[in-house]
DNA sequence: TATGAATGAGCGTTCATTCAT
DNA sequence: AATGAATGAACGCTCATTCAT
């Protein structure tokens, strides 16, 4: 990976996850990464090539977070950690998480099996804690920690602090 | 309205809904409409304004459910309204909330003020049946609602009964 | 046909057989015929519908040349209209001949059969007047007279009447 | 001519005759030859220097053909050799020859001189023999042996053994 | 000699929009 | 109110060519 190809992914990451994807051109990418547009499609085929490049690097980022959240053996800590999980990380990751959110829309392929491993390790931790349907339970935090990412990305909380320890408190 | 500005704000509607907003051109939406395409222009100015005279079409329909809800006095009723709002709604009007939901992440106009009239009235029920935050819980409510409905739209619920029964359980 | 729908195809025609399909681009085309490229497309699809367009001319332009040599029923006369033809119709239409010429190997798509017509009456002429093997002759002399107009166009032949009687005696 | 100068002017042969000059790029070449793009440019300054070279190549094969015709003595034995020609080395070398009709066309640029030799000697053979214009008769000899040429790349003859003896038999 | 990253102009095509009818 | 021919800017992408290594 040159030093501008990844010029390249952080600009179109960026660009994409503000404006969308097709509502950004390949020309204004080249623009804001300091080069060429032709340099776009001999890195990334086309720029189909350049999205996926980025959601694999997005994909891979999910895949780091979760795994440490999974391999947890308490289950009552593996809730908490689940819930932190969006205060912490989309902060952080902003634009690719905006960017995650906006594919999961305008392109219409939503992977939900990206959260398989999670849900399933929740439903083990809910199993241990004698929940009644851990696995709905399971689904439903998870399903409960997007919607806060997506407010989060809106700005439309007003104090995350409070938020985080009310869901925490319900869950342990 | 004439007939033809229906024909046009119906095949947009569905076409934005399918696609997207940007990748829905204004001929293929006169065509869809049978049409000629200089009419989208004469009667909504330009595409954003066809964009605007859908969305406020959603609001509309949106806000008459909300009315239903909104003004029942039984708290542990209007929860329950609330819990089966996105079972009932989002089968019977599918292209509508998936253009909603698309529109939110593709345009980046989210309104999270639409449903400040139904978390405000949550807000009092859950404050009538004792709970200690009760905004949080009308905030956490509708969120989890607008991410059901969203499962919903993507098809990864199988069985949509026992998640709508968990959830009533829980709240009840 | 429009007026600019026509302006369009005499460009075209025109900077197809000097410059070669490939060679020249739709903005020339559109720069020549004093029109926005973008109508170009309207009218007729794509670069490849506009070449169809121009072919489908010319073939007509062809067969009308075609039916008058067809129906003589004097097989001599029927033979010198055919020496005569190239000696004619390609100074009058050399637009066109050089497009067709030029086509013919550019997209590798000769069309024989266009000649089978012509063949078929000129073998039956040849057959009437004795020849040994009629089709064959009536092959050759289509072919050169192929040939015959292929150097008109580059301009390799100096006295072109002297040819025109040297072939009108060889068959007479 | 280095080994890998030897392969970039044998892809681009190949290429040339299937695809056209114009319609295959530096890139293509330079991979079916397993070379680097840069390398063409060194080797041969551009594209265009590039065709040169193989129609400088080709030249050089068709001469060879045509000073075995024309250095021999018997009039009617130098015409049977031209009229055998087509037949010959069209199939043996039909890339080649693909190439040289193509880009005749293409490039516009036919070198009708290349014949003049073997013209003038026929010219001389013809004399010999009696006939009446022998420039003209030498003329559209080479002319209908190009046609035949042509029409055994395009695969339109059925009997090329049938057609050959015909001719043979016409001119002597 | 040879590579391949990088360029920038140009390509065919689509699009939202205008306007004479 | 309604049409559809016409526009011109932008789009995704390809290309011949250059140059540092």
């Amino acid at each position: 990976m040159t030093e501008k190809q990844l010029h390249i992914l952080q600009a179109a990451e960026q660009l994409f996850a503000s404006n969308g994807y097709h509502a950004t051109s390949t020309s204004k990418v080249a623009k804001a990464a300091g080069v060429s547009e032709g340099l776009i499609f001999r890195h990334f085929g086309n720029k189909e090539g350049l999205l996926k490049a980025i959601m694999d690097r997005g994909a891979e980022l999910l895949q780091s977070y979760f795994t440490s959240i999974v391999f947890e053996e308490d289950p009552r800590k593996m809730i908490r950690m689940t819930i932190e999980l969006p205060f912490e990380v989309v902060p952080e990751h902003a634009d690719m998480w905006q960017l995650q959110y906006k594919l999961k829309w305008e392109t219409g392929q939503f992977n939900q099996q990206k959260y398989d491993p999670l849900i399933l390790a929740l439903t083990q931790s809910f199993q241990k804690l004698g929940y009644d349907q851990p696995s709905t339970e399971a689904f439903m935090l998870v399903a409960q920690m997007e919607a806060v990412g997506e407010k989060l990305l809106f700005g439309v909380i007003d104090d995350s602090e409070q938020l985080q320890s009310f869901l925490l408190k319900k869950y342990t």
